[in-house]
DNA sequence: TCTTAAACGAGACGGTACGTCTAGTCTTCTA
DNA sequence: TAGAAGACTAGACGTACCGTCTCGTTTAAGA
């Protein structure tokens, strides 16, 4: 009946949460077995026990299946313990984000799906608005907040320091040229909070000029 | 003869200069015009006037085309003016990197390489020894020397300080979530080098305290 | 419950006429309108406005629609007139047949049934028995007379006329070599029975010899 | 060079005969062993051990394959022995058409034909140009000299009656409702010959009288 | 000048995955 | 219990690109 459409009634036999979750399981595992190139459309039907056309009906492209098996699986915490300090609390996001990357599937499926973004917009999109966005958005806010306080010095470029915690993770991740290491957390935000310069050169006191080479 | 061919002596039709240049160029103006899905091997060869046959003779695989036609074009200096600042010779660095990606094919070729570096392990390794290495290596050895000279601090991580001033640049251009700005690169070293961390809140004199929050 | 059914009572929801008589109309109008590959289970069940199940339910395939779609248009009459003669009555037979495949939705749909029985042993046997087999009977029937009251030779072959005289109508609708002309049935009937031989050469009156060549 | 291509010669690999005859076959064999159902694309490529792409090149559909499979095995003869009668020449070419339906791939291959040719007008026109018309033309050519030396009748219907002779054995072909036996040809020639009419009733004399029923 | 051998263009080939379509079946709710 | 809706498995469709092959045709060095 035309109300029990308005009314949002289920007509019809409803999506089976079996075929999805078979899906989005058999999309991660081939990666992680056979990598991207392991992943086709076609062997994920075959491997989730599942016809191509249902695999088609709820996900447009291969890309949108590794999506949402991303999503499905990477759940990494934004809360901050609210007693932390600034360096505890963005150590704490960025060694989550760390760790997630290195130590489960959600590596190699993010890995795989800032490739993907390289040939679809809407991929890269999606990874922006619903994955990017609110992890950069938590840390802006501590920064923010650090500007406001005076903790921090007021030409900070948030946005930039942001890249400077997150940017290495993905780039270790995709570029493999360094290790993904237990400290590197830590090290990026006492580097970026402290800066490099050494303010208390050979015990002269007080606060360190800015010394030309 | 056998003669010959111990000799390095070059028998027979010398290879295309022209087929070589031609695929290369067609590679990278398939790639901008028309997107990492308009590059395959077919159309580069339709593009360049080649036939098939002979790209597969001199690459193995649409990666490696790639690869040759971005490092045919990107050719940023890594030339530092000996008598800059430690900040002005790592900002000329990053900028020159953030240029090119911006402003040069390069960009879209270096981002669809990282893409490719993902599926094929042969392409990851020439990025990174080709390109990645030579660049960190530079700016390592600036970083060092600061260290050396007591003008950074001791404890520094140079391998994650070079993730911090180059990471965010790759970061941008894969996932375009903020622009590659003239600013960034003075702001990453900037930001790098004196830290966000104020150290004279409201003149109250003296380094600043850990504040927390 | 079990008397019910034992009683033949109907129990439920009885069948829908709308549905099955919308489904044969269907059937028909997509084999009209857009030929043989239009006519597919699911064309079938959107333009009746019926689900696909109900479809199946009550037809094992497509071709068991046609046929019934057939049967239930397709009604030429095996009647023939008493007093006709035997040339009269046969020339009813075959008119009446050339006239629903050429003016009617029989036409193609019996050439669409032709073309099903290649696949399909049932729908050929259906065809054989529930349409040719009667047609067959009554020219039969008509020819077998004429041969027990004298009037056709006694070593005739009725199969085979009964071919002669009904075939060509089919092949016509098959192959479309020739039309099926308001004259054929006459045609065939009036050649089949007195022959092709020219039994009056040249006025030498009696029956012709047999003219070799 | 364009005057090798105006010349007509070969460039690049030539086509492989041995894919050609292996698709031809396979069909055929399929088509035999399995019915029509079992005669796809994918099978037909399947068992010759030929890529589909190669199959689609050179033949656009499925019934294109049928067709030439059937013309490169369909060779009956047309030709008739020049001191036959007109009933032996007949005769010859209606027996070698039944002979080849009942006991070649022929016979399957033309009814399957027969049945593409009601969804394809292209198929239906190629049946009647290269196979039908030639046959037809032959017989009527018999047919008409028959009537010009006046051995028969002079209002013969030519095409009709070329029909009387061969419909009936495609007829049977398609419909199977009686067999293509040895004696049909001579049959079908004799009864269209000389009519089913007795001519002379229990020795009455003279030409036989329409007895009305 | 003539031979020779590698590079070249054209394009057919066996594969594989694509994304779409139809066949039938199954599951849920409604009439 | 029939029927409508629609999700499901299975598998053929026709296309595109892959990487390989087989031709005939350059092109220059060496004989």
């Amino acid at each position: 009946m035309d109300e029990a459409v308005r009314a949002g009634v289920a007509r019809g036999r409803p999506r089976s949460e079996r075929a999805r979750t078979a899906v989005l399981d058999a999309a991660a595992d081939l990666l992680v077995t056979g990598g991207t190139d392991a992943v086709t459309m076609e062997a994920i039907a075959a491997r989730a026990q599942v016809s191509k056309a249902t695999v088609y009906k709820w996900w447009p492209s291969r890309a949108h299946v590794m999506l949402e098996s991303f999503f499905s699986r990477a759940k990494d915490t934004l809360d901050v313990a609210p007693e932390a300090s600034l360096e505890e609390a963005l150590t704490t996001l960025v060694g989550a984000l760390t760790r997630i990357f290195r130590d489960t599937e959600s590596g190699p499926l993010m890995a795989d799906l800032v490739a993907l973004a390289q040939a679809d917009r809407a991929i890269r999109t999606a990874l922006d608005e619903q994955w990017l966005r609110p992890r950069r958005r938590v840390a802006s806010q501590l920064l923010r907040d650090g500007v406001d306080r005076a903790e921090l010095v007021s030409d900070t470029d948030v946005a930039a320091a942001v890249d400077q915690l997150f940017a290495p993770v993905y780039h270790r991740l995709l570029l493999g040229h360094e290790p993904l290491s237990d400290e590197l957390a830590a090290t990026l935000v006492r580097q970026l909070l402290a800066g490099l310069r050494n303010r208390d050169p050979q015990r002269t006191g007080a606060c360190p000029p800015r010394t030309a080479r």
